[in-house]
Order: C-alpha cells, then structure tokens, then sequence
DNA sequence: CGCTGTCTTGAAAGGACTCAACGCCGGTGG
DNA sequence: CCACCGGCGTTGAGTCCTTTCAAGACAGCG
C-alpha cells in the first residue's frame, strides 16, 4: 500500500529517494487502536508522535467541570500530534474512533531530520502549520457562524479532506461520527445537533443514513457555510533551494 | 534595548553567540505602523514574516458576509505571521490596534535558517506550535464556555503573556482593546461584553478604567475561566543535541 | 465647541440549552 | 432463537443566554 506520509508531503512537492527512505524508516513501528481507545491520553508527555494510515480520531481537550471540546478530527495521513515533537507535554488528547492503525515516530528521529534534512523539516513544519490554519478557521466557525452554518462549513471540510486521501465517492463519504461528537466540536448539544441536520436533510442539502454522507446539493451547502477551502493548503507548493 | 525574539527563544534554552547574531541580523529591517493600520492585509501572498517589537496587534478574519473573527491578540515579541514562511498564501490579516513597530524578516533568511541552523530552526519551529496550542485552547473557550468565563479567560491568559515581556504591573495591565474587538475575538455581540464586563467589575473580580486592566480577585477569575497557563509553554525546554 | 468613536442602557426576539422520555438497532447471553 | 441491554437518535416543552435594534451618554480630539 502506497505511504500516507509520503503521498501527503508530495502534494506540497516531490521528495527525492532518500528523504522517502527517510520517512519509511522513522514510520516503521506501527501499531492498532480499536474503537474508542485512547492513543495519547490528555495531559501526558510523550516521546514519539502519531501518524495516522487508517481509521478516524479525534483531538479533543476536556475542561476541568468535565465538557470535552473536540480540536480535530482526524482521518489517515495525518500527524495528529507532530506538535508533541517539540511541546512534549500534550494539553490534549488522541483517542481512535474507528479501528485505527497508526505509526509511532520517535521524536528522536524528528530530531534527525531537522539536523540532515532541511527540506523534509520545511514540510513537516508546513503540515503543523496547516494544522493551525484550520483551527483558525474553525475558530471563526464557532465565533461568526451559527449552527447550521458550523454543520454545513464541516461537513464540506470533510469532503475535501477525505477526497486528498480517495476516501470519498463524487459527493458521498463515510462520516463515522455520532452526534455527540459534531456537538463537542461545534459548540452545540446533541439535541440541537439532531435537530440541525434533520433541518439540512429536509432542505434538500444532505442525506444521512447511518454512518454514510451524502451532499446533494454542494453549491448550497459551501454558500451556507460559508466554504473555502484554501486554508487546507492542500497543494501549496514548498521551495526546495 | 534587549531583543524581543532573542529573549522569548532564550526562553526555551540558550542561545549561541552565532545564533543571536544571525537572529539580530534577520530582523534588521524594522517598520513602523500607526493605530488601525493594515500590516499584513488578508488573501495576500507574503515573502517577509512580521515580529512584534512594540505594540497591540491582531490577527483577523473576515468572513464573507462581513463578519470578523479575531483569532489572535499579538504583543512584543510575537512573530505573527510566521506561518507565512511556508504557507505564503495569508487566509488571515494582521493590523496595527496601537502604534507598532515591527521588524519584517525575510523568508527567504528563515529558509537559510533551516539549512544551517537546526536548533534555531526547531526554536522557531517551537513558537509556531505554541501559537497552534493557544489556538487549541480558545476553540475550547469559544466551543465550551459562556461569556462570563470566556473573558475570564482571557484577562488571566492576557495578564501571563504580557508579565513574560515585562508588561505588567502585579495584576494590572494595558489592555487597549474596544469592547467591539473583545466581542469579536470571543464571538459575542459589543453590547454582551459590555453587560458582562460590568458584571465582572461588580462582582469585584476585575477593575477597568479606561485602557487599564485590575485583577482584583486572581483566584476567582482564574477558577471562572477555567484557567491554566500551561498552553502558553512559556517555559518549554529545548533540547539542543 | 462640535464631531466621532466608544461605552452604556432598555426592551423584545430568537437561537440554543436542559430536562426528560421514547424509539430504534445491533450485540450479548441464555 | 429470542429477550434483554446499552448506545445512539429523536421529539417536546420550558427556560435561559445572547442578540438585535435603538437611543442616549460620555470622552477625546481637531
């Protein structure tokens, strides 16, 4: 199977065989989550980060009177806690949602790479502050937006999201959270949750059954949310020299 | 006069002779801008980054339908929009709120950075992430929190910030922001952060008068907001080898 | 002194929340 | 094979936080 890691930094430009060689050798050690484990419990410090292949998590962050706020979701290809590299104490938290298998990436080889190979620090540096560039937005999100505008920009997030890594079907994904989630990410109950979406359901906007997502009207539904996916940076190139 | 960038790296470890002075040397080439100027106008593409010497700035979105997000208060010594580095293309803005003066630096020098120095890369690297984890943290305020703590919040993380660069006097600050900026940053409405904060004032945890800033009651704002400074790693050690 | 931006205040409307109960469905165990 | 169970989705009603609209007060500045 083709290398999460490597086909995500390719986007931004092309790797020469060696730094590819690189990334397959600090990627090596892998390892399983089933669902709902945690991965990094909140709070801890840590000496390696977590590179996702496969499965969906969150990032979340629980405040003292116990309401969980989910920072990021997390699909494969992504480093959800590169930031650990440097911060080592994690203020949040990884937990698996689905079946999850991961690459633990020791932060002593990160380290490596910042001493040898420039350029794969340029790139892993970027997707860090891609990162921050969607926690921005979503930082507007739930500033400006109300609920069925916070649905609607997410889910058309997602889309984009999954489509870099083919897990999408023209317009359709699967989206396997629960409405307790969308609620701790979006600043809103699970009551009102359910209600938004059989809002958007009925305008015509989306079809949810189960765990599948369908957009069926993807003009509306950006207009609604207010959706530009530039900050996803998804192709932005990066210099070599 | 000391240097700002210098002093918050030196932070996190010391610094060698030859990194202060490649650091003096980057930001060399100072500007200045008066109140409510653009510095760095959104959805432009940069080839400098913009460190804060001396000021109030913030970092800010707007949205389509007119909207702003302020996703970011800057002080002395933030290097704003050091995400441009890589990221080039800017989703959000960045403005003067008093005069600021500011040094530009060169991406083209932070590349050079990452060739040659690798410890100043990783430092530098450092502050973005920190950046990120503030981020992190107000997408929990704004997602879990309601107004009263929300800027409760703030007022104990704005009081950390400026005590690390000298800004502070015991518990009183600066604080040179409108109630509009304030309502725009923590999504509520002018009229909201005026009813809240004089609720604050009564209930003798703050005082404000004018620009100036009183914590009356540390203790008790700091359990309201739910605060904890540990997202700021202030103090977050690097290792050099 | 008048202007303008900011702060303040009041009243009414609305979005979202809480509480509470019920339905649905897949999984488990007898 | 079926009954029970727990997690998740759905629904209703009442409440509360926050917003919007509108107007007036205040203060700094030219």
């Amino acid at each position: 199977m083709s290398h999460a890691l490597i086909s995500k930094l390719e986007r931004h430009g092309p790797l020469t065989e060696d730094e590819k060689r690189v990334l397959q050798q600090i990627t090596s050690r892998t390892a399983f989550y089933g669902p709902r484990e945690a991965i990094v419990p909140e709070g801890t410090t840590t000496s390696h980060s977590t590179l996702f292949l496969e499965g969906f998590a969150i990032r979340y962050n629980h405040s003292l009177d116990g309401r969980r706020q989910i920072t990021a979701f997390h699909i494969a290809g992504d480093f959800a806690d590169l930031h650990s590299f440097l911060l080592k104490h994690m203020d949040d938290g990884i937990a698996a949602l689905t079946p999850c298998s991961v690459a633990h990436v020791a932060h002593s080889d990160l380290k490596e790479i910042t001493k040898a190979y420039p350029y794969l620090t340029r790139a892993l540096w970027l997707t860090t502050l891609i990162d921050g560039a969607v926690h921005r937005t979503w930082l507007t999100v739930l500033g400006q937006m109300e609920a069925r505008e916070r649905l609607a920009h997410f889910f058309c997030e997602m889309r984009d999201r999954l489509e870099v890594v083919g897990l999408t079907e023209g317009n359709s994904y699967e989206l396997p959270f629960t409405q307790e989630e969308l609620g701790d990410a979006f600043g809103m109950s699970t009551v009102h949750v359910n209600r938004v979406l059989q809002e958007l359901r009925t305008d015509g906007l989306i079809t949810s059954r189960g765990r599948a997502l369908i957009i069926n009207d993807w003009e509306k539904l950006r207009q609604l949310g207010q959706y530009t996916p530039s900050y996803l940076h998804t192709d932005q190139k990066l210099e070599r020299d």
